[in-house]
RNA sequence: GUGAUUGUAGCUCAGCUGGUUAGAGCGCUGGUUUGUGGCACCAGAGGUCGCCGGUUCGAACCCGGUCUUUCACCCCA
């Protein structure tokens, strides 16, 4: 009997049984829209050699790494200088692993592993945890569970288009219906660059631009010119907000014009058209789809499409996100396989849909039936019953204990159960079972048969 | 990583400027009802006031540290 009480570590949660039938609501829902698509589940482990996480993320993602202690004895390999040194020297001696940050760049390492085993184009789709060191807010967390979908080995655009439509499908299943699907392209943003002076910085540029929504113009502009555009510059991108209302069309045109001088800029305007026109191929409608041109992302990695999904009317973060990324296995030595994929938050879908109130009242993961039983006699004979019951394919479950029959019933109660049966000595004599249904309060004493239909298909009023 | 913020019974919260045995509602357990849950009534159990240290005759309350919660920034699912 330990007198401190437990606790779990910052930004960890439990899942109670109520939090997991939902969870798994959500994970069902996304994983048969994949599965719908083509996409085949794939895991890999929790734990990735640090060498093959750090400078994916950029810096700030390699800072939120967890890394992992080597066991034995850790501190043999430091010296006293590495010591004086810092952090910096005595990291990489003490930790060689550490907790996967996302699901794509684990699968770019699996598919340089397993290139020679692997049919392209590669379609797969990953359900697992994913860990970061950050604080937690609301919305965040440190350990969440990421659904990936990715496709490599091609670089057809209709991938991006299929991206947008499975987004479409999942929040179609989940009766979302105010959200927008952003999408913009990093070639576009290069591009924005090149036009306006500054080739090159579409990093710092991406950064600011980000923040329009939530910052305004003139707070954006002054970030940029603390990063070193010019003046010039920055005026030169002003006419890039009048689009802020414009349809996809509109603003298409408009950066045809815009972009007109650079080549990269230009090829990122094709392939938004080519994947528009794919989309429509595919029989998707262009509402909730919107080209935004200052969606920018964090990922260092993404280098094509870039796509954010927000539901409108929750103070909650992104619930999806992606991009094609043209090198991303180059950096494990396998040059020249392209990939997209994106990928949704589990963790937040969860908040926007228990914010909106959105779940359905299923009781689909609790037990069906319970049997009540006045004695040791009626347990036992309870026990066969259960039996025939589970073979029927009903969920199932007898109170272990001899206890007085109110307690038992508050125990079916509780749990929600919508059937209890009850078994005494004159249901044992009579070979029949008395069946409450604890919704309507309704009793009768049936066959087992007799139970079995009326708890797949309830009649009782 | 920077700046704030929170922590009292299983849950939601009271607790006046530091003063005797820390309270409520809900929940829980038992009973009224030894073949029936939800309702009602009655009774009961549960807290070294996040943790460690300090100030004080005396700390849930003041001070310091630490952990945790929430929030803004950074960044992000």
């Amino acid at each position: 009997m330990s007198k401190q009480k437990p606790s779990i570590p910052k930004g960890m949660r439990d899942f109670d049984p109520a939090e997991m039938a939902r969870r798994n609501y959500i994970f069902d829902t996304i994983k048969e829209v994949f599965k719908l698509f083509g996409y085949q589940q794939l895991e890999t482990p929790a734990m990735e050699n640090l060498s093959t996480l750090t400078g994916k993320y950029g810096e700030e993602g390699d800072q939120l790494l967890f890394k992992v202690l080597n066991s034995g004895e850790f501190l043999k390999k430091v010296s006293k200088d590495d010591f004086n040194e810092g952090e910096r020297n005595v990291l990489p001696k003490i930790a060689e692993k550490g907790l996967r940050y996302d699901l794509t760049v684990p699968f770019a390492r699996y598919v340089v592993m397993h290139q020679n085993e692997i049919t392209y184009p590669f379609k797969r789709f990953q359900v697992q945890p994913v860990w970061r060191a950050d604080r937690p807010q609301k919305g965040r967390y440190r350990e969440f569970y990421q659904c990936d979908a990715d496709v490599v080995g091609t670089d057809s655009l209709i991938c991006e288009a299929e991206i947008l439509v499975m987004i479409k499908q999942v929040f179609a299943k989940f009766g979302l219906m105010d959200y927008a699907i952003k999408i913009n392209n990093r070639k576009i943003l290069s591009g924005m660059a090149e036009v306006i002076g500054e080739t090159g910085k579409e990093g710092d540029l991406c950064v600011a631009i980000d923040k329009l929504d939530k910052i305004g113009w003139e707070k954006v502009s002054e970030e940029l010119f603390q990063k070193g555009f010019s003046k010039e510059a920055i005026a030169a991108l002003s006419p890039v907000l009048e689009t802020n209302h414009k349809s996809n069309f509109e603003r298409l045109q408009f950066f045809k014009e815009y972009l007109a001088q650079s080549s990269v800029g230009r090829k990122g305007l094709e392939e938004m058209e080519e994947v528009l026109a794919f989309f429509a191929m595919l029989g998707g409608n262009e509402k909730h789809v919107v080209f935004d041109p200052v969606l920018a992302r964090g990922l260092s990695y993404y280098t094509g499409a870039i796509f954010e999904v927000k539901v409108d009317g929750v103070q909650i973060g992104s619930v999806s996100g992606g991009g094609r990324y043209d090198n991303l296995t180059g950096v494990f030595g396998l040059p020249g396989i392209s990939g997209v994929g994106f990928s949704f938050g589990v963790d937040r879908l969860y908040d926007v849909l228990d914010a909106l109130d959105m779940f359905p009242v299923q009781q689909k993961e609790s037990t069906q039936v319970m049997l009540a039983c006045f004695g040791e006699m009626e347990r036992n004979k309870g026990l066969k019953i259960l039996a025939t019951l589970r073979e029927a394919g009903i969920a199932a479950e007898i109170y272990p204990d001899l206890v007085k029959i109110k307690k038992q019933f508050n125990y079916a109660d509780k749990k929600n159960i919508p059937f209890v049966a009850i078994l005494g000595a004159e249901e044992l004599s009579n070979e029949t079972i008395s069946l409450k249904n604890m919704k309507t309060g309704k009793q009768e004493t049936l066959s087992l048969e007799r139970v079995i239909s009326e708890v797949k298909n309830p009649t009782m009023e």
